[in-house]
DNA sequence: TATTTACTACTAATAATTCCTAATAAGGAA
DNA sequence: TTCCTTATTAGGAATTATTAGTAGTAAATA
């Protein structure tokens, strides 16, 4: 069965503090704020905590997937899916609407280019028949 | 002044390995593929190489700016905008199309979803009148 | 060929995140 | 309420990805 999930203090916290603002803070910003409440607070704890709330769908990360950089030789325009398990990267063939680029600055921004990433699982992810 | 760039032949061999795979490979896998044909090549190089060869447009990072994870405690379904320069982050007021997501696997994936995300400059990092 | 300095290999340092462990505390049962 | 089970925590060490520092090497121009 599913590992229950208890509500803590340091969790309310966590998601209090990352609701309360719009700056999208990173998990150090966060810590930061949380200890300010809870000052015993560890940042492995607000580490596991996102995480958490991140996979109940109480919170939402920006990153594309790895942290870790990839590279491509191609620089003719196409696009990738990145497999959300393994994250492989593979090339996707075909055309796909761009979404429009706003012309005219949006609040404190310029926008000059969008990057879109596909998601997804590739076939060795997910599994024989599954 | 600018500096000039010189060919050597680390970097020369980097991008003939980039463009030679499709697998959108990672510094460190480029580095093990370099080093096979160059024993002597140090990670650090294929790191210079390859940043230097992104700035020349001959080479495509995959990855979003920062390689710090950012979270947004707003679920609702709204884009974001990130400054090259600081790497701040801000929601994008407005409706803007997504791209399709096909339906229909391809390739080696099953796509389910799309990232999205717009790139700027932000009033701070622009700085006065520029 | 000589000279300049961009570039390299190597190593140490930093940054972001994850892992480890003993102690703590939710929350259901008695 | 008190007890028990075990999810969760604090704190720190360990990893992983990347960047910096440095003395030596080698492109490219004179």
């Amino acid at each position: 069965m599913e590992k229950q999930t208890r509500s803590t203090r340091q969790r309310k916290i966590i998601l209090e503090e990352l609701r309360s603002v719009s700056s999208h803070p990173t998990a150090d910003e966060l810590y930061v704020r949380a200890k300010s409440r809870l000052p015993n607070i560890s940042l492995g704890t607000v580490y596991r905590n996102l995480d958490l709330l991140v996979q109940k769908g109480e919170v939402v990360c920006l990153e594309t997937a790895g942290l870790q950089r990839r590279f491509d030789g191609d620089t003719t325009p196409h696009y990738h899916v990145r497999c959300r398990k393994c994250g492989k990267v593979q090339d996707l063939p075909g055309e796909f609407r761009l979404p429009d680029i706003p012309s005219a600055p949006l609040n404190d921004f310029t926008v000059t280019g969008v990057r879109v990433e596909f998601e997804g699982i590739c076939s060795s992810c997910a599994g024989p028949l599954a």
